[in-house]
DNA sequence: GCGCTATGGTACTACCCGGTACGTTAGTTA
DNA sequence: TAACTAACGTACCGGGTAGTACCATAGCGC
């Protein structure tokens, strides 16, 4: 019923999610977003219900098409350390996809920046993230290949705060042999030999 | 010869700081520091050149107001775990001032939102800190806290980061024991038996 | 063929931004 | 006292934003 849908809703996320993840939260606007996708406002908010929408669904693209793979990788059932060297060079040089990680870069976001549901929604993905992690270092110390003394939950949030931080710096230009060095050595508690 | 003036700038630079400092760059626009400050925009204009002016002598008060303070402790003779000790406190509680480090949230934000000269003047306040951490790691290397294997510039680095990051966190609202518990993990390369 | 319905996009609102043209005014100098 | 000078602030500019009122349109069911 009705006059038939011609907005391609996969079109317009993945246009989106290009733009929120190459320029950043305050570098696309809803404006930007209806040009580059060639789709109109009215049917931008139609569609997404408006920014708060828009970004939330974009998150959502974001968990399916690029947190999940490198989860799996993490679930791996390889050595901590041969998780560790694929799962650092994917983050740092993200063949084939823009830069850095767009969840990273809301998370740094003045909350008060983001609607209520994309804010909810970067306290889920946080949370999901950090779930993987203290999986993955719970199966290490498991294993042995970490030293079963350290706090599970710490080590999670370190690892997720080297990686965030990490990310970043790759994203600004920073030196990629520099800031795997100092990864090295901020995760020289949990192993002191990590290859890179 | 000609009006005196009225416009003080030292007020205007203070008020700007403040602005700036708990709303961070996003969150502050020149036509809100005319407001708080009850300049006019063309007194502003006048004074500081513009938006890249204003900015630049915010982050030069800044260096000289906040990071000096704060690198004449990193010089003391102390020990590096008592200065250690004493310099995330105060990062961390910022007492009397607003909260986080806004060189911090300048250098994560996208380089082409700063002008010109802030730019400039982010790096060189960058260098400034980089310079005061890796001549306090000397030292303590010199006076055997810290191994000599470990590499100056690269410490540096990390201990720049890791502050930034516990910094930012504590900014979030982030738990200021939980910080430190990782910030503890982090620099454990350095000295496994930090007290905080 | 005629209404119904939902999607289409144009053109608008109100508001914010950084920056400035320009007439006004206070004090100095001649 | 008159001319000069420099700081003053109102009121504007062009352009950006998020969001929407409203009319046109395309296909379905009758």
């Amino acid at each position: 019923m009705g006059r038939p849908k011609t907005l391609n809703r996969d079109h317009a996320l993945a246009v989106a999610l290009e733009g929120y993840w190459r320029e950043g939260i305050y570098g696309m606007s809803v404006n930007e977003v209806c040009r580059r996708a060639e789709i109109s406002k009215p049917g931008l908010y139609r569609e997404f219900g408006g920014e708060d929408g828009l970004l939330t669904a974009v998150l959502e693209l974001y968990r399916e098409s690029v947190m999940e793979n490198l989860a799996t990788h993490l679930k791996s059932s390889s050595s901590f350390k041969e998780v560790f060297h694929w799962y650092v060079n994917a983050l740092l040089h993200q063949n084939g996809h823009p830069y850095g990680c767009l969840l990273c870069e809301m998370r740094l976001v003045q909350p008060d920046d983001l609607g209520e549901n994309t804010r909810q929604k970067v306290q889920e993905c946080t949370n999901d993230i950090l779930g993987f992690y203290r999986d993955w270092i719970a199966g290490a110390q498991n294993s042995g290949e970490i030293s079963a003394e350290i706090d599970t939950d710490t080590a999670a949030r370190l690892v997720d705060s080297q990686m965030m931080t990490a990310s970043l710096k790759a994203y600004r230009g920073g030196n990629v042999q520099k800031i795997k060095e100092e990864l090295q050595m901020a995760l020289w508690r949990l192993t002191p030999d990590l290859e890179l």
